[in-house]
DNA sequence: GTCTATAGGCTGATAGAC
DNA sequence: GTCTATCAGCCTATAGAC
C-alpha cells in the first residue's frame, strides 16, 4: 500500500502500470488482485484510510469550544503531523482526486473533502461569530487557508527536484507551518480592531490536548 | 486545442485516449496526429501556451516599481483575469504537472512554474526591503499566496458539482479575489507597526496601467 | 486535408501449476 | 498463498484511399 500510494501520488491513477507497483513492493503482481481485487480497489483502499485520518483529526478540532484561531492554528500543525509522519501523499492524492471532480472515487471516499470543507466552515462561522476572527467569508477563508496547505504538502516532491542548487531556503515544513500560523494571526484574528488601542495577541489558553510536542503547536511558538 | 485542454485538466494526460479529444473536437481523430504531431505534442503546444500566459503576465509585474503590496494585488486579480477569460483550465494542468513532478514536459516549458516563484518572490524581496511589506520568508509568502490562487482556480469544476444544493455561496471569483487581496492588506503589509497607532490603510496608488477594469483591480475595492 | 482500417504495443485480470 | 503464462481490451500512430 506505501508503495502504491507513493506511485499514485506521482503519476496519477492511469499512470501507473500495477507491474510498477508490484515491483516497487517487491511482491508478483498477480498477488495485487489476488489480495486486494484488482488495481481500483487497491485505489481504493488507500485513499479511504488516508483521507480518513485527516477528517477525523480536522472534525475533532471543529468539535472542541477551543478560540477559533487556536484551533485554526493547531489545524495547520495537525495536517503537517499527520503528512509528514503518517501518510506523506495524502495530500498529493487528494489534490487529484479534487482536480477529477471526485468521479474516480465512491461516494463515501468523494465526500470527505466536504466534510473537510464543512468542519474548517464550522470553526471559522463560531470565531466570527464570537469575535476572535475578523468578518471573513467562512467558505473563502477555508478555500484561502486549505489551498496553501494542500498546495504546499502535494507539491514538495516538485520542489525538491527543481529547486535544487538554485535558491535559498529549502522548503521545511515546520517554518511553513510557522508561517501560515503567522498569516492567521496577522490576517484572521480580530486583534483589537474595536479598541482604538494597539495591535495585541489574543490571550493564550493551555492545550486542551496534552502537550504531543507537533511542529508549530498554535501555543508553542 | 480547447476542447484537450479541458479533457486534459478534467482526467489527466493519461485519462484522455485521443479519440475523446477528436469526439469533443468534432473533428476525425486521424487530425490530431496530423496537425499537432501526437498526443504529446498536441499537449505540449497546450501547455506552452497556457503556461506563457501566465508567467509573462506575473513578469511583466514584477518589473514594475510600484509598491509591493499593490503589485501582489495586481497579480492575483491578473491571475483570475487569465483563468476566467482567457483559458479556464491553467491552473488545474499548472497543479498536475507540478504534482508529477515537471517530468512530463520538455525544460522550457517545465521551468515556467520556477519563473513564476521567482518573479513572487522578487516581489516581495521588494516589498520587505522597502517596508511596505511585514518581513515575511518571500518563499513561504510565494507558496501560501499561489498556493491559494491554484488550488481556488484549478477545483472550480469540484466545487461546482460537490456544491450543488449543500451550501450557501457558490464559489464567486471576484468575491474571492477580493478575500484574498484583504489576506495581503491585513496579513503582509506593515501598516504602521513601527509607529504606535491605529492600524490604517496603506496609500492608494493610481493604477499604473490604464483601467481594465479586471475583478478586483488593488485600487477598485 | 480528411477519413477508414489496421498494425503494434501496453495493460489489467486470471487460469492453472505448484 | 504465490507464481508463470496468456488472453482480451484499449490505446496511439499511421498507411493508404479519396
Amino acid at each position: 500500500m506505501a508503495a502504491a500510494a507513493e506511485l499514485f501520488a506521482e503519476r496519477g491513477y492511469d499512470g501507473v502500470p500495477v507491474w510498477a507497483i508490484a515491483a516497487k513492493a517487491g511482491v508478483n503482481k498477480a498477488m495485487i488482485s489476488y489480495h486486494f481485487g484488482g488495481k481500483r480497489n487497491l485505489y481504493q483502499t488507500i485513499a479511504e484510510d488516508a483521507f480518513g485520518e485527516v477528517v477525523s483529526r480536522i472534525e475533532e478540532l471543529a468539535d472542541s469550544a477551543r478560540p477559533a484561531p487556536d484551533l485554526l492554528k493547531d489545524l495547520v500543525a495537525d495536517v503537517a503531523e499527520v503528512t509528514t509522519k503518517r501518510s506523506p501523499h495524502v495530500f498529493t492524492m487528494l489534490l487529484r482526486e479534487v482536480l477529477a471532480g471526485g468521479k474516480r472515487l465512491e461516494p463515501g471516499v468523494a465526500g470527505k473533502p466536504v466534510r473537510m470543507l464543512a468542519a474548517v466552515q464550522r470553526i471559522v462561522e463560531r470565531g466570527v461569530r464570537e469575535g476572535t476572527l475578523r468578518q471573513v467569508d467562512p467558505l473563502l477563508t477555508h478555500l484561502s487557508l486549505v489551498g496553501s496547505l494542500v498546495f504546499f504538502f502535494a507539491t514538495e516532491r516538485f520542489r525538491r527536484r527543481v529547486l535544487k542548487g538554485r535558491h535559498f531556503t529549502p522548503p521545511d515544513v515546520s517554518a511553513f507551518v510557522r508561517h501560515i500560523q503567522d498569516l492567521i494571526t496577522h490576517g484572521l484574528t480580530a486583534h483589537g480592531e474595536e479598541s482604538g488601542s494597539r495591535v495585541e495577541r489574543h490571550a493564550r489558553k493551555p492545550a486542551a490536548r496534552g502537550g504531543r510536542g507537533a511542529h508549530g503547536r498554535s501555543d508553542g511558538r
